[in-house]
DNA sequence: GGTCCGGGTGGAAACGATTACATCCGATCC
DNA sequence: GGATCGGATGTAATCGTTTCCACCCGGACC
């Protein structure tokens, strides 16, 4: 492997000048430029990622912290941070799927000195483990997290109102036993859809009953389990809202398997839009989050932070969510849903 | 930051002797260790890992390049090389999402350095490709890929004979009109499970039809516009194969929508056996395939590679498929179906 | 009792870049 | 015509490790 130094002989320069030239840094005659571009591609040279990170103290590398991951969801997300690491030359070293706190907190530390960034998606992680466990300066971006300290940046999704709206809208069509599918226990958008689903009630007058919170993990085998209890109950609700489309669909093949026919005996609603829920029978009803934005967005918080020479004040930003009304729940889809729908 | 000097001088020791302590090599006495083992400890030192990696030319690192990426395959490939990269102590660099060619060799040559070795899943790149843009002795693994040259290793599937078994169960339910929707063009996948549909159909003395081999890319989208198409012959199959279950998803929905019903009026069967196949309605027959196995027995490969001191022979891996028979493919489950099935 | 051995330790040379600082030199200004 | 300036270039320090080699020293061996 050719070195800098290796360039500079064969051009006949000293290594400080091919540096110039290689990073377009300082004035460099036209002539000479021109020559040690020429000789470095000849020689194949590629600077020493190590060497220049060591002097630098810098790795042109994003972190991202990942819970154990569920399908689509995960790889739209890492698709959206993906390619606005790219667009800003960016690497991205990733970790997922760890299965405790101490895993997630060993996975923190390992990123130390590997990255100029991080962005963590780890609902099961308090602020304490992260001071601990990281530089003090890390640039750091929070994705659906549960932690409210203001001492990160943060982005999140409008699960509340996106829960809220589509139990309102299921209120709308003449429900008023709607059993909500929980999400995974200690997760924050979890449990976010599920104050969402609360309020909702609430609102309209209606008393929540424990019998119709059913718990879940995001899993389709979950939302299969919980509808089928939904449908042995001696009164049984007339709608199910999952705290995700894995689980709504889950829920879908074990109200078939009950003969329960959908939306007639009982309509369903899921939450995140993921491209299959329209591939549905019948087609699911959701809260469309826009994953791959979600993914972007966090991207260039952090590489803003990355970026700033002072520290920056903090950031807390939140992205909206769409009703998506299509026929598992039932109801004529009103002008105002067919909007929604064609987007 | 405490460096390896600062923490040599807190203990009265040279950077050496710490050095040794910190990697576990050569002797260092019970008492010394333990001081050091504490002076560090209590500082909080954490080797640099630029520096480390200057000097040792490897980064435990390695490098993952996959394709614009779909959906649940894809997040359960990484899983896998993330599992075993972890278990072995390596971290994880993933670039995705190339839109074309040049983007995926940038991609490559941007990992020089930054990997010991390299997973990669890139159905449009060829050998010279990627002996031009990388490293002469970087460890590194095909996966699924169209490369048939054997200086590489690689790993892949039981395209053919999964979708060759998928057929010819298809034709001893009695179906002579098979259609298939391809996969996407220049995939390896796509193209060697077209092949095992075009011989279980010569096996079978059935003859090809071009109307009935339809074009798809993977996406449910084109899916559902492949069966749309079928319905509308007017020599309608009884069977459609889809390349992958998304696709077939599609294709249900597409079929549901013209009225057509499965299984009877046209049976459905896809390739994956992603999770949400057996949700579907009717449950949907597929090709299983240990997609996450894939990615670990890839990382197990590139790593004794990466460990090896001398240039190994090289390898070239086939794994398994299993037929997954469900109802979305009709006919009475065979003994033999369900003892498939409780696999 | 000298020689040899090997465990324990330290000194210092790498590794391959970036960059502060010094130097040179021709052009410009007064 | 000398002072000044700034573009072009080189020298060398620096980043934080690993590791080769040398050294010391106590015990075993002959």
């Amino acid at each position: 492997m050719a070195t800098i130094k290796d360039v500079a002989r064969e051009a006949g320069v000293s290594v400080a000048t091919v540096s110039r030239v290689i990073n377009d840094s300082g004035p460099v005659s036209g002539e000479t430029r021109r020559r040690i571009r020429d000789v470095a591609t000849r020689m194949r040279f590629t600077p020493n990622v190590a060497a220049r990170s060591l002097i630098t103290a810098r790795t042109t590398t994003l972190g991202v912290l990942l819970p154990d991951l569920y399908g689509e969801f995960f790889s739209e997300v890492i698709r959206g941070i993906d390619q606005a690491a790219r667009r800003n030359g960016y690497h991205l070293l990733v970790s997922s799927s760890h299965a405790d706190r101490a895993e997630t907190e060993a996975a923190l530390r390992a990123m130390r000195g590997r990255v100029d960034g991080l962005i963590i998606m780890s609902p099961d992680l308090d602020a304490r483990a992260l001071v601990h466990n990281l530089p003090e300066r890390l640039p750091l971006v929070l994705l659906n997290s549960a932690i409210n300290d203001v001492a990160f940046d943060a982005l999140t999704i409008q699960n509340f109102r996106g829960a809220s709206a589509m139990v309102r809208h299921l209120i709308g069509l003449g429900h008023r036993r709607i059993a909500m599918i929980r999400g995974a226990a200690r997760n924050h958008d979890a449990s976010e859809r599920l104050r969402g689903y609360r309020a909702a009630l609430k609102r309209a007058g209606i008393e929540r009953q424990s019998e119709l919170e059913r718990t879940g993990d995001f899993t389709e085998e979950s939302g299969y389990q919980a509808a089928a209890e939904l449908a042995l109950l001696r009164h049984r609700p007339t709608a199910v809202f999952a705290a995700n489309d894995s689980m709504a669909i889950g829920a879908m093949s074990a109200l078939r398997d009950a003969g329960v026919s959908i939306p007639d005996e009982m309509a369903v609603a899921g939450f995140d839009d993921i491209p299959i829920a329209r591939y549905m029978s019948p087609p699911l009803s959701s809260v469309r989050v826009p994953i791959g934005e979600l993914g972007e967005r966090a991207t260039e918080m952090v590489l803003d932070k990355v970026r700033a020479k002072t520290p920056q004040v903090r950031r807390r930003e939140t992205l909206a969510t769409v009703l998506v009304i299509r026929s598992s729940c039932g109801g004529s889809a009103t002008a105002d849903d067919a909007r929604r729908r064609a987007q």
